[in-house]
DNA sequence: CGCTGAAACTACGCCGGTGTGGTACGCCCA
DNA sequence: TGGGCGTACCACACCGGCGTAGTTTCAGCG
């Protein structure tokens, strides 16, 4: 019933507008992974991994970054990127990216970057926002605690749906 | 005689095209501090300290920044920035900026940011990018080492040299 | 099995940030 | 004071990333 969700309540659930979430479908940024469009009439269907992707681009944009960058970041954090979410810290500059679980580790990259610009993200702070938002937004029985346990599974579960990026 | 650069030999030492130093000054980002255009034919000169601030707003674009976004950094940057550049960390995320000293007061803002974005950027680097590339398109009289001193001086002005820009 | 509403699609426009190319104007030197 | 050259200016075009409006088509219901 709601395992998945529909291109509106996607787009409401991450605070973009649906004519962005279409957009970001279509240049192959942030596909639905569960169905994907077949045509008009058709409905896209995202999932919750899909939901926290969705929100890295919006932070990402609301910072400053441009779309291109994210893209180029986003073809690296699909490779890299596990069911360990929260822990995760993602570094993009320009064109590449980083991920980091450790604190520590997290600190040599940034000295080591001496001159570097670098784009710093904690990944653990977006999936937070991603839950309050379809807890929010519940249609009264999902407030029942539902969902409440649905995400932290999700993460855990999710299979790699992998699409075809065509270059970048 | 070169305690100033044209519009053009600015535009190549950072590394942009005259085209953007050319919409930079018009539109108000980065402008010539040592005599701005007054009309068709006048001469624009910029400073040292005017190379710097290009060169930042360049890494930043590189580093995947929306100029919009330089622009908000930089109304913050031109009010604290100091004679201390090599020392300094610029944070920027979205509008907001924030520009840090000391290593620790860094990683301290990088923990409190959790979940948002955040923009670094080490100025020391920046400042040495520059340097060099002053020296490599210098015509064999500046090669005497004339203007190997002007840069230094800015930095040395600082009241504190906490790190020196050797890192990088 | 047909209706209908929602969502995907299409077409068009806008704006910021630049590339290109031509023009006009000062600055410097003779 | 005039000539040449460097440079600012101007007009035009383009492209990405959307907003807006209208159209098409499917899903799900009765």
């Amino acid at each position: 019933m709601s395992e998945h969700f529909s291109g509106k309540k996607a787009a409401e659930i991450v605070g973009i507008t649906y004519r962005q979430l279409d957009y970001w479908a279509r240049t192959d940024l942030v596909r639905p992974s569960l169905a994907d469009a077949t045509g008009s009439g058709s409905r896209r269907r995202y999932s919750y991994r899909d939901l926290l992707e969705l929100k890295v681009v919006k932070t990402l944009l609301d910072s400053g970054i441009k779309l291109e960058s994210v893209r180029e970041a986003f073809s690296y954090l699909r490779d890299h990127l596990g069911e360990d979410i929260a822990s995760a810290q993602l570094i993009i500059s320009g064109g590449s990216a980083i991920l980091v679980r450790d604190d520590d580790e997290l600190i040599d990259v940034l000295k080591r970057g001496q001159g570097v610009m670098t784009n710093l993200l904690s990944l653990g702070g977006v999936q937070k926002e991603v839950d309050d938002a379809i807890v929010h937004l519940r249609p009264a029985d999902a407030a029942a605690g539902k969902l409440a346990v649905a995400p932290a599974k999700a993460q855990k579960a999710a299979p790699r749906p992998r699409r075809a990026a065509s270059g970048g």
